[in-house]
RNA sequence: GACCGGGUAGCUCAGUGGUAGAGCAGCGCACUUUUAAUGCGCGGGCCGCGAGUUCAAUCCUCGCCCCGGUCACCA
């Protein structure tokens, strides 16, 4: 037998000894005086004689992470999660059965216990446990104490192991839901109205990326997972809800990697008389606002950069950040004009070793080059504004340049973070766009834009002047909390299904 | 998809072409203030899966599965 199967059924054998005695081996409910963490940051700072005379009764539970056994007394380590307490057991201080319990306990069980707080020789606050009871049972090993999990396939695969033994992976994720919280109040105290729009589309807009697809049986109907909840947004601006808000889940089809989940989370969000430009003093001072409120300062280290969250942020222009490193790297000057022709834009980008894409115009390869050239060096938070129209269907040409959209990412720690522009408003120009979209669809472009008619028909109703923005979440917490990968920041990232041998064998 | 690295006890990790190793966890005994408790003793392995080479494979070769990373793809 296995070590894992012998230490399976000596626990099973050990919750059948605790029936055996009249215990509920599982019991509905626990009424308890004060959480671990509770005690820990109340208590934490009495000293001992303050404690025996003040005699501080507390029922308390948690699961228990290490026990320390000398026979007629021991130490119970009991955890909620956030915060550890000693537990002292001696058996002339408690009734004979819960003594009896005690010693039928394992590594792992849940249990509470009712007594009173002292600390011991070494000073550790304790409780001097009158009852104890059995609150559930912990039938499989735990991983060991001092070396935790580091298996990333099982902290991911099997997100409760990694919260119980790994306290900063807790903490990743307390950060995360701080920061939705904060951000949600950034946008409540701006007056904007958090609505929600669907997760199944009949078409899958707003974005350039693959869908899943999904199936209603009863309409008979093919539906996608939504990319982007955009098209839906500016509908409801075109109703006349002049700032509204979405934070949720998109899901794209596409590659796996360090900062791609399948499933990933986006703030997104409409402010009709608003611009690009005023998004970025907006997107300036969230960044900067909620990370104080999530991690206290706006001073971040990620990897091995220091980074400064705080306003203002660098501003670049896409075509000159282009220009500026195709130029140094090539040893020529690189114009603006070349940029913007198909042919001299191709050889630009073929000079620098980058395959070019049959099909794809002078936009699609500026920002091809942006994207291999550039992007992993913009570390301190930086805007990158004025986007080829071509790779931007949803946004508003500039007045003096139909060549480029007023349109910004930004960039901080080499991570894309935000996606955000002026929203193009003219029905008969996005009826063009899409149908651009459509001839690289043709041309077998998947990520390529679908015609919606009835946005254009929304259009066509009017949208005010609009701008709007897509944050990344997922992102935003990777930054903040200095995780190198998105599944850190994800509960449950998506993991290539094992087969059952292996999964039992885990 | 390509390349690189990894998969050995519940966990963290060593290791070798010839009987499989440690620490922690587990079990037993001792111990009424320990805290990575201690001391003594014991158990626990399809060495990811499948072929091949070999007298002999956990180790070498090939294929496959899973994980991580880089690149490609992708906002």
């Amino acid at each position: 037998m296995s070590s894992q199967d012998e230490q399976i059924q000596q626990r099973r054998a050990n919750l059948g000894e605790l029936a055996k005695l009249g215990v509920e081996i599982y019991p509905h409910a626990f009424a308890r005086r004060h959480q671990v963490a509770q005690l820990a940051e109340g208590y934490g700072g009495r000293s001992r004689e303050e404690l025996e005379a003040e005699r501080i009764e507390t029922i308390t539970s948690g699961r228990i992470l290490a026990i320390r056994s000398f026979g007629k007394a021991s130490f119970l380590v009991l955890s909620d999660g956030l915060a550890k307490i000693q537990v002292y057991i001696r058996q002339d201080s408690m009734p004979a059965l819960d003594f009896q319990i005690f010693k039928l306990l394992d590594f792992g069980d849940w249990v509470g216990v009712e007594g009173h707080l002292f600390r011991t020789k070494t000073h550790e606050l304790t409780i001097w446990a009158s009852r104890l009871h059995f609150l559930a049972k912990c039938l499989l090993p735990l991983p060991e104490k001092w070396h935790g999990l580091t298996d990333v396939e099982i902290r991911y695969r099997q997100r409760y192991l990694d919260l119980i033994v790994n306290p900063d992976s807790r903490r990743v994720f307390e950060a995360r839901s701080r920061l939705v919280s904060a951000v949600r109040a950034f946008m409540d105290a701006r007056g904007y109205l958090e609505v929600e729009t669907p997760m199944m589309q009949p078409i899958a807009g707003g974005a350039l990326a693959r869908p899943f697809t999904t199936h209603h049986n009863t309409l008979d109907m093919d539906l996608y997972l939504r990319i982007a909840p955009e098209l839906y947004l500016k509908r409801l601006t075109v109703g006349g809800l002049e700032k509204v808000f979405e934070i949720n889940r998109n899901f794209r089809n596409e590659g796996i990697s360090t900062q791609h989940n399948p499933e990933f989370t986006m703030m997104e969000f409409y402010e009709a008389y608003s611009d690009y430009r005023s998004l970025m003093v907006m997107t300036e001072e969230m960044i900067a606002t909620v990370a104080r409120q999530v991690i206290g300062t706006d001073q971040i280290t990620f990897g091995k950069h220091h980074i400064s969250l705080g306003a203002p942020f660098a501003r670049l222009s896409l075509r000159e950040a282009v220009r500026d490193a195709a130029g140094r790297k090539l040893g020529c000057d690189v114009s603006d004009a070349e940029l913007r022709q198909r042919d001299t834009a191709a050889s630009i980008a073929q000079q620098l070793g980058l395959a070019s894409q049959a099909g794809h115009g002078p936009g699609e390869v500026t920002t091809d080059i942006f994207e291999a050239l550039c992007e992993d060096r913009l570390i301190q938070p930086t805007f990158v504004y004025d986007f080829p129209t071509e790779v931007s269907p949803l946004s508003k040409q500039k007045a003096d340049d139909p060549d480029t959209v007023e349109r910004f990412e930004l960039y901080i720690g080499g991570l894309e973070v935000a996606n955000a522009f002026s929203e193009l408003n003219d029905p008969a120009e996005q009826r063009r766009r899409f149908e651009d979209q459509l001839h690289d669809r043709a041309r077998g472009d998947l990520e390529a834009h679908a015609m919606d008619e009835d946005y254009i028909r929304a259009l066509e109703y009017g949208l005010p002047p609009t701008a709007g923005e897509g944050v990344g979440i997922d992102r935003l917490v990777m930054l903040l909390t200095n995780s190198p990968s998105i599944r850190d920041v994800i509960l449950f990232p998506l993991m290539r299904r094992r087969d059952e041998r292996s999964a039992t064998n885990d």
